[in-house]
DNA sequence: TGTACATCAGTGAACGCGCGTTCACTGATGTAC
DNA sequence: TGTACATCAGTGAACGCGCGTTCACTGATGTAC
């Protein structure tokens, strides 16, 4: 079968990541082995060195790309603007302390997902994760500043981005935490800090 | 040198269990190994299986015990009521949002170290943890009432207690995840936590 | 209280297993002419 | 454009390693008399 095309590399390659992407989020990256991401890949496990020096180089990649997918979204509800479901923030804040975000960490914001093993991992990986974070905080605090224009100083818009982030964080990271065995909980953190996260 | 007394027993599992306790909360459960769990309590790998049937057994009891520490302080810090450094709740926020909590992750709260954790464990850690989660809920909600008393409902106050365990986990989470690599945002995170954490 | 013996906590070697990583091999692609 | 050959992505067996767990053994404790 092999050998490949570049273009078909490059599309593995891809495939890796976004798996890898996926897995990590959901499972945690010492969970998910090589072989079951390369299977995900539909690939043998052999192959993976030809794309990495290691999996923790891989694991580098596959936050930088999660969070920039997930920043990708947060952009987009910017710019899409004040509508009928309220401001962007306000529409960020219910999605992500939504059902579905919580039922599905394999494509959701990598700040909950990752947040314990960034700090368990290699400098690497921490590093491509508080890259990701400060993202996540720079963007709040431009759409805090745009929505509390000549209200507030960008360091009021920078702190109120760090409390949000950090009350989305530890929100779904308990509701997840519990979820399995205390699903009434769950949905109550949900719901309790959905409200009144913006406060 | 076996066989041993009962009380030496007794205190060799003791010391497995707070072993357990401090290692799981600052390395995760799966980073620690029987073998030098049972080294940092002094004793030897094969004797685990004499007081646990599994490390998941371990686990669950390591987890419990670590949270009735962890409310034993909380408990302790609400009996001393009102003082010069503020009412109970304003001193765990401060302590909780402390630069040496942060880095003592293995005397800490468990609720935040083991956050990630409950979730990717069997249902009897993760009914341990939510356990434990519940009885700090009911602690700040009871402190909450206090505070206020005639001022809010006992529904109100839940919500500030959930509101707030929120805030605190999550706070803690991203600060950790961060320290290293970036230890001025680590601050930053703290500082402005705790000083809106009761908003 | 003293004696004989069964119990069982601790020891450390060994088990099977899955992990990250390496390697010899294959054969279609990419390239030099 | 056609041919000859070097490259190298993918394959799957194999490596060493550490894990959770099991086991035969030891010998002081706990107990029955």
């Amino acid at each position: 079968m092999p050998r490949i095309t570049r273009e078909d590399k490059a599309r593995n390659r891809q495939n890796i990541v976004e798996a890898a992407g996926r897995m990590f989020r959901s499972q945690g990256v010492d969970a998910v082995g090589i072989a079951e991401l390369m299977k995900e890949a539909g690939l043998t496990h052999g192959g993976f060195y030809n794309h990495f020096a290691s999996k923790d180089d891989l694991a580098v990649e596959a936050c930088g790309a999660s969070f920039a997918a997930s920043l990708g979204a947060l952009d987009q509800a910017v710019a899409e603007g004040d509508g009928p479901s309220g401001t962007p923030l306000e529409r960020v804040v219910a999605d992500y302390l939504s059902a579905a975000h919580r039922d599905a960490p394999d494509g959701g914001c990598p700040s909950a997902s990752l947040v314990v093993d960034a700090g368990r991992h290699s400098d690497t990986i921490q590093s491509a994760y508080a890259v990701g974070v400060e993202g996540y905080l720079t963007g709040f605090a431009e759409e805090f500043a745009r929505e509390h224009q000549g209200e507030i100083t960008s360091q009021e818009a920078r702190e109120r981005a760090i409390l949000l982030l950090s009350r989305l964080v530890g929100a779904m990271a308990l509701a997840r935490a519990v979820h399995h065995v205390q699903p009434e909980l769950s949905d109550e953190i949900l719901q309790t800090c959905s409200t009144h996260a913006l406060d």
